[in-house]
RNA sequence: GCCCCGCUAGCUCAGUGGAUAGAGCAUCUGUCUUCUAAACAGAGGGUCGGGGGUUCGAAUCCCUCGCGGGGCACCA
């Protein structure tokens, strides 16, 4: 179903650009053109400030190396024209590029082989499953499956995962938190107090008979095992309501199981990277004086969450053989990334195949997330109060940089108005108008006049259909799924535009009494319906027929 | 003390070293008997935290200071 363009007309420009260069007698390496969207209207649709980059290279004035390249360069099938003007090339869309553009474009537009099937997995948003989701959880969650969902679109053999802590300090708290409640007793100091533990200790009575007759030594695992399954299941059922899925929930105890972190820390003993201090086992690299010295496994012989990752990294990269992994974390593990480099270094993983993804946190405004405090607010409520299309809008119009400061009156008060419906209603308009047509005029042409798309606010939808694989390509070398958003609405800003001119005056409807003129008008609705869809899709935000 | 992120319009935020810094919300003014007004057209609103520097050109790069957030465990 994808419909792979070859690449981005920028993509094409650029090369255009770069081979007049040559022409001007330019060997060697060449700058930065700086070839990218035009700013201001008046400078057509992209820009390059070629004249200026190359004034030093050719000791020339870069006016008259504008003028020439602008004169020289030749845009394949005739995209665009280029002006100079000072020491910038500009290039402007040709309409007649604009209107075939529209008849090309297909379900998928944009689609790109970046990837060229590379397997690579997505871990994101690995939260212990020893409570609910909050909203902190949500914006690694959408994060982390919007980035799949980009690098699926690009050509990437994606496979996405949830890793289940289940033998580190928390999750054993939380087993002996549901133990104490088994026997009617209160958490452990630092345990979990909520009513859920209750309930899952009363469920683990029904289901594991015999197991309040156990001493804690071995009821404990037992108990932490089946809440953490049932804690999963919860989560599994919160991701779901905002249209995320995982491939695989993959557990911690696995990696015990198979011995690899037990493989990963007989290689890293071979290869000089641990040593004993204190009756514990470090990690560090002999080289490396800057980075301190990690315990592996603590002076009482329990290895620590890092003994399991160094398994984890084994089990993605040797054993499941992944070229890539991605992992989305909060901004609070930010210290943990060197650690995690070096380690991927010492147990010969290239270091740059692991590529982390951190995002600034999720404040409340009233303080920092408490349950004892009351202050919390958890996932599955605030999608209940605005949706998931909004939930979804609202934390991807934020670049992962930018720490968010959560009012949920606030985010109600913007659910009602969020900017995703006017995406919507868009999408909305144009299938609408659609249905409009096809019973005002039963027979249409079969193909589209698309010359007779003359209108600038027809080029001007056509125009924004141009930037979209821009726009992919981006999001995916970045892995910036905030992009999407923002192209969304300005897509959607034309397309009301377009709509509305018909308001205005009728004649310039969609649907007119002329069938040729209908069906051409008709192409570029199908076109930015499909291109809207296919954007929504990548943000996971749905597209409604009608609103 | 050290490390990471941020500081852009009243608010929430975009902004690959390029030309005149943008959007949404809020405020104000217009536009529906005819394909969906959840829309459209327009107005006001800015020392891009402060100060240095690099550059033909800096919101963007470097240094420095300030403010806010997050880290610096035999926690995860």
């Amino acid at each position: 179903m994808a419909f792979v363009l070859s690449g981005g007309v920028r993509g094409t420009i650029q090369e255009a650009l770069v081979e007049a260069v040559r022409k001007l007698g330019v060997e060697g390496q060449i700058p930065d053109l700086e070839l990218g969207r035009a700013k201001v209207a008046g400078h057509g649709d992209y820009a390059s400030s070629a004249g200026l980059k190359l004034g030093r290279v050719l000791r020339q004035d870069p006016k008259l190396i504008a003028a020439r390249l602008a004169e020289s360069v030749a845009v394949p099938d005739g995209a665009a024209k280029a002006e100079a003007d000072g020491g910038y090339v500009n290039f402007r869309f040709t309409d007649d590029w604009l209107q075939r553009l529209v008849a090309r474009i297909q379900p998928g537009y944009g689609a790109r082989d970046i990837g060229r099937g590379e397997r690579l997995q997505v871990e994101f948003a690995s939260i212990n499953p020893t409570g609910p989701l909050h909203i902190g959880h949500g914006r690694g969650t959408i994060l982390g499956d919007s980035i799949c969902r980009v690098l699926e679109f690009t050509g990437h053999d994606v496979q996405r995962e949830y890793y289940v802590n289940s033998d580190n300090s928390q999750t054993r708290r939380f087993g002996a938190s549901v133990y104490a409640r088994l026997h009617g007793e209160e958490p452990p100091e630092g345990g979990y107090t909520g009513d859920y533990v209750t309930e899952l200790a009363e469920m683990a009575r029904h289901d594991l008979p015999g197991i309040d007759q156990l001493p804690e030594a071995e009821a404990e695992p037992k108990l932490r095992m089946y809440a953490l399954g049932k804690m999963v299941d919860r989560i599994k059922a919160s991701v779901a309501r905002l249209n995320i899925r995982y491939d695989e929930w993959f557990w911690e105890n696995r990696l015990w199981e198979s011995g690899l972190p037990q493989t990963a820390i007989e290689r890293l003993r071979e290869a000089g990277y641990l040593k004993e201090k204190d009756g514990a086992l470090w990690f560090g690299d002999p080289e490396d004086v800057e980075e301190e010295d990690r315990v592996v496994i603590r002076s009482n012989g329990q290895p620590t969450y890092f003994a399991s990752d160094l398994g984890y990294l084994l089990s993605r990269f040797d054993v499941r053989g992944y070229n890539k992994v991605v992992e989305v974390w909060g901004a609070d593990h930010h210290g943990y990334v060197p650690r995690m480099k070096s380690a991927a270094a010492a147990l010969g993983i290239d270091p740059q195949k692991l590529v982390i993804i951190l995002h600034q946190m999720v404040n409340l405004k009233e303080g920092k997330m408490s349950k004892r405090a009351g202050r919390f607010v958890t996932l599955d409520e605030l999608v209940d109060r605005v949706g998931s299309d909004a939930v979804r809008y609202f934390y991807l119009l934020r670049s992962p940089d930018t720490t968010i400061e959560f009012d949920l009156e606030l985010a109600v008060t913007q659910g009602n108005e969020n900017p995703v419906y006017y995406a919507q209603y868009a999408h909305a308009r144009l299938s609408n108008v659609e249905i409009t047509a096809t019973e005002r005029h039963p027979r249409l042409p079969e193909r589209a006049d698309v010359s007779l798309l003359t209108q600038p606010w027809e080029l001007d939808v056509a125009r924004q259909l141009a930037f979209w694989p821009d726009v992919v390509e981006d999001a995916t070398t970045t892995l910036e799924p905030h992009r999407i958003p923002y192209y969304v609405h300005e897509l959607a800003t034309a397309v009301h535009r377009f709509y509305h001119a018909g308001n205005a005056q009728s004649e310039h409807r969609v649907v007119v009494d002329d069938p040729e003129l209908t069906r051409a008008r008709l192409e570029l609705c199908r076109a930015a319906r499909h291109t809207l869809k296919t954007a929504l899709d990548l943000i996971g935000v749905s597209a409604p027929e009608r609103m």
